[in-house]
DNA sequence: GTCTATAGAAGGATAGAC
DNA sequence: GTCTATCCTTCTATAGAC
C-alpha cells in the first residue's frame, strides 16, 4: 500500500465516520461521504466495495472506542470512591471529544439489535464483578453492594455520565433558553455525579 | 368525514406510528406502512400527501405524550420526596408501555435540531422553578437546591428513568447474558432510582 | 374512497477510459 | 488509483379507472 493510498482511504474513512455519525447509516448518502472527502463516489466502492462494508468499519472502531474506557477503572490501585471519580473524569471528557457517539451508537443497535451479541461478547460482567469483590469487600458491605443490587447500581452510574450526550438536544435547547452554558455544565458534571452517586451509594 | 373514513386514517396512523418508531424516518418504507395497515400504498398519499407529512403527525402527537407526564408532579399537594417517588412511579410505567419512544425522539431530534424549537416552547423553566420555590422553600434548603445546581439535579433526576430505555438494546443483553430479567429490573427501578435520588440530594 | 399502473427521482453500484 | 458515464434498483408520488 504507497503512501497515496493510506491518504485516501483513511480520508473516505474519516469523511464516512462524520457523515454516519450525524446522519446515521440510514440517512447518509455515498455522495455525501464523496464530497465530504472531496473525492469522487466511485472511489468509496473501489476501497469498500458497498456502502455496508464502509459502515461496518466504521461502527466497529467507533463501538470499540466506547468501552475502552470502562476497563481501566478495574485495573488500578483505588478505592473505590476514587475509581467513581476517576471513571467520571475519564469518561465525560472522553464524550467532551466524541459527544455524538452514544447517540449514534445506540440507535444502529435499535435498529439493528444483531450487533449487540458481537460488541458486547468481550464484556464479562462476571469477571468484573469478581474483581471489584476482590479489591473492595469492606466498601461493598459498607455501601451494601451485592450482586442483586449490581444492574441498578451499574446503569445508574452509566446513566449520570452518558444521559447528558444523549439527551443533549433538549438538555442544551432548554438551558439556552435560560441562560445557562451546555459545555459548563459538562465540565461542573464530572464532579457533581461522583458526588451525586457516592452520596446515593450510602446506607 | 363518515365511520369508514376515520377507520382507515387511523389504521394508516398506527401503523405509520409502529413503522417509524421501530425504523426512523429515513428507515421507514411507505409499503411497510402500507403494508402493516393492510392497504394500498396510494391511500397514505390519499390521506396525507407526503411522507413528510405523516411523519410530522406522528412525531408531533409522540412528542406530546412524553412532556405531558412531567407536568402533575408540580401540582399535587405533596412533599419533594413524594413527589418525586410518584414521578417515578408515573414515569416509569408510561415508558414501560411506550420503551422506543425516547429513543425514537432523541434520534430525530438528533437528525433534524430544527424541530427541537417547537417541541420546548411550551415548557417554562423558570416557571416550574417558581412554583417549586413557592411549595418548597424548606426543602430547597434541606436538600442545598438552587438555581445554579437545578440543572445537573434536573438531568440526574430524568437520566435515571429514561436512561436504561435509551441503553436498553446493550443493558437488555448484558442482562440476559448475567441471568437477570430486564423487565423486573425495570419495575425494581421504580423505587431504586426514587431511594438513590433522595439519598443523593441529602446534605 | 380504494385500487392498478406507472411516472419520475434518487441513490447504490459498475464498466471502462485514462 | 481516479475519473466520467451509466446502469439498475428502490422508493416516493401521481394519474386514472372503478
Amino acid at each position: 500500500m504507497t503512501e497515496n493510498d493510506k491518504q485516501t482511504e483513511e480520508k473516505i474513512f474519516e469523511s464516512a465516520t462524520d457523515v454516519f455519525m450525524a446522519k446515521g447509516m440510514d440517512g447518509a448518502r455515498m455522495q455525501d461521504i464523496a464530497d465530504h472527502a472531496g473525492i469522487n463516489k466511485s472511489l468509496l466502492h473501489y476501497y469498500y466495495r458497498t456502502k455496508d462494508h464502509l459502515f461496518n468499519a466504521v461502527f466497529e472502531k467507533i463501538a470499540g472506542q466506547m468501552f475502552k474506557k470502562f476497563a481501566p477503572v478495574f485495573d488500578e490501585n483505588l478505592t473505590l470512591e476514587e475509581k467513581i471519580r476517576f471513571f467520571y473524569r475519564e469518561h465525560i471528557t472522553f464524550l467532551q471529544n466524541n459527544p455524538r457517539l452514544p447517540a449514534f451508537l445506540l440507535n444502529e443497535l435499535h435498529r439493528n439489535p444483531a450487533r449487540i451479541k458481537k460488541l458486547i461478547q468481550g464484556i464479562d460482567i462476571n469477571k468484573i464483578w469478581s474483581t471489584l469483590e476482590a479489591q473492595h469487600k469492606d466498601d461493598l458491605i459498607k455501601y451494601n453492594i451485592t450482586r442483586e443490587t449490581i444492574p441498578q447500581l451499574m446503569t445508574s452510574i452509566a446513566a449520570m455520565s452518558v444521559f447528558p450526550f444523549l439527551a443533549k438536544p433538549i438538555i442544551g435547547s432548554l438551558m439556552e433558553k435560560m441562560g445557562y452554558d451546555f459545555d459548563e455544565y459538562i465540565e461542573e458534571r464530572k464532579k457533581y455525579a461522583a458526588d451525586f452517586v457516592i452520596k446515593a451509594m450510602k446506607k
